[in-house]
RNA sequence: GGUCCCAUCGUCUAGUGGCCCAGGACGUCGGCCUCUCACGCCGAAAACACGGGUUCGACUCCCGUUGGGAUCACCA
């Protein structure tokens, strides 16, 4: 029998939530739901100087959105010092950590002496054994590590990792203020709150040894690791703002769809077979960490704009509609206030989803069903609104105001009768008349076109493109 | 610089010693479909970093080289 799965997601809220971050709560969410655990969301805030409660918010904000729900949480590590003092007096008690009297200048200065000698830059261990009288300043704590043999990690992702003890140092856990650092509150949580595995960035593949010690010295069971690899960018360094948008917000903002977020994620650095599209309920059932690569993975954004484009022509089209709606306001296609007939509104959507990678696109493709006017492509009516093509306007014109009813078989047949009396192909009617109406020379197919814009609007444009020439 | 990690098409990856003169996907390039643009369909170019071993046989195992990345704080 084992145990039950706890896993967390630990970040810290010196930013909003970014591509990496993102990746790393949803391997944890896939891992814990998929063993049917429990996903635990811990802020860690203990810099705090860089935290800030908006970050927290967007933190929220951008896993929600992403449909990352957690089960237990989010906990704050500033509310809980009680906890870190409690292990803290544990070790000191235990002979695992000492006080340290050496000021952040003199660790300053040793560490750029030995860096120019060529030496390592670790603390000396000068304070373990302090026998002359402390000078008068408020101390740090360190952790004590042993300095013979070696540290072994059997890594879930990575395989057998070793270290060398002697590579490694005493390190701080409490600053001279009181307050704690990172590599103590981390275990100190992980252990108070029962996590059986850490899935976290391969970035802290080297503070792993410093904490199975602290384990150790606490007397607890030290958890199983997973480090997934690092994403980067199209450059191969680590993905950062120079790469483009790298916030979770900024994509929605972009347009794109949580679950293209989440399958594309999901697929970096991670696979099951030949499979690229998967459903959350599909990740939650294949997902294991023995299916997640060794290696750093380069963001591909292009990759990301498919997928996006694949979920949006697999939306159905009410939900489209809803979801286009905010961005036809903030693209300025409609007013604030745009409350369109549903069914209406679902038809065009419907007509444009093939033709757009995100809802920005979308809802900028609207513009000509929607507006009262159209602003016309200079190049495209120089070329399709001319002499030539005024025939077929006003053909197209005369017929439109004749027809009682606009559906796709009573056009079909204008058309028809339009084209045996010109003699041409559909092409040389079409194209004028799809200027005239969207001011484009692409645009989904005219009928659906000329239904979805209605008769009123239809003649006016024609009546228009007509005068103009 | 020390320590650690990594290495298959441009990119994400399949591949766990013979199924691989390496498969899929994005992107790119051709073609078909067609009222335009898309969608869809068909096709093409494109990779096992290098050098040594081990083995009857290496993309797969071992060692080294090279290259990339991470990390070395009273940050997390």
């Amino acid at each position: 029998m084992s145990r039950e799965v706890r896993v967390r997601f630990a970040p810290s809220p010196t930013g909003y939530l970014h591509i990496g971050g993102a990746r790393t709560a949803l391997f944890n969410y896939l891992f814990a739901t998929h063993n049917k655990g429990v996903f635990i969301l811990r802020i860690e805030d203990t810099d705090r100087s860089r935290s800030t409660d908006e970050f927290i918010d967007a933190i929220l904000d951008g896993m929600s959105w992403l449909g990352l729900a957690f089960d237990e949480g989010p906990y704050r590590q500033t509310d809980r010092s009680e906890v870190y003092k409690k292990y803290l007096n544990k070790l000191i008690d235990s002979g695992k950590a000492y006080y340290c009297y050496c000021s952040a200048e003199e660790l300053e200065e040793r560490r750029k002496k030995a860096l120019t000698e060529g030496g390592s830059i670790k603390y000396d261990g000068r304070c373990r054994n302090l026998t002359s009288p402390p000078p008068d300043r408020p101390p740090t704590v360190r952790f004590e590590m042993p300095r013979t043999g070696e540290t072994v990690i059997n890594d879930l992702i990575k395989g057998s990792v070793s270290f060398d003890n002697e590579t490694l140092d005493d390190f701080i856990i409490m600053r001279s203020d009181g307050t704690f650092t990172y590599n103590f509150v981390v275990v100190a949580d992980d252990m108070d709150m029962g996590i059986t595995h850490i899935i976290r960035g391969d970035d802290h593949l080297n503070n792993t040894p410093k904490q199975i010690h602290m384990y150790k010295a606490l007397g607890g069971e030290s958890p199983e690791f997973a480090h997934l690899p690092m994403i980067m960018g199209s450059d191969k360094s680590r993905l950062s703002k120079r790469h483009g948008a790298t916030s979770v917000q900024a994509y929605r903002d972009l347009g794109y769809l949580p679950e293209s977020l989440i399958n594309y994620l999901a697929r970096l650095g991670w696979s099951s077979g030949d499979q690229e599209v998967f459903s959350k309920d599909e990740l939650i059932e294949k997902f294991s960490l023995q299916n997640v690569g060794k290696s750093a993975a380069v963001f591909n954004p292009e990759k990301l704009l498919w997928l996006n484009s694949e979920y949006i022509k697999d939306c159905n089209s009410d939900k489209l509609s809803s979801l286009v709606l905010p961005f036809l306001k903030s693209e300025g296609v409609a007013p604030p206030d745009y409350s369109p007939d549903k069914e209406w509104l679902s038809k065009s959507v419907s007509t444009l989803r093939e033709r757009s990678k995100t809802l920005i696109e979308l809802a900028d493709s609207m513009s000509y069903y929607i507006k009262e006017e159209i602003e016309m492509d200079e190049k495209a009516k120089k070329k399709f609104i001319n002499e030539k093509t005024v025939r077929y306007l006003t053909d197209v014109h005369e017929g439109l105001s004749g027809l009682a009813e606009f559906s796709e078989k009573s056009l079909e047949e204008l058309f028809l009768s339009i084209m045996e009396k010109n003699d041409v192909k559909l092409g040389k009617i079409a194209q004028p008349v799809r200027v005239a109406l969207t001011g484009n020379t692409a645009s989904p197919g005219i009928f659906e076109v000329i239904e979805i814009i209605g008769k009123e609007r239809a003649l006016k444009r024609l009546k228009k493109a007509i005068e103009s020439i």
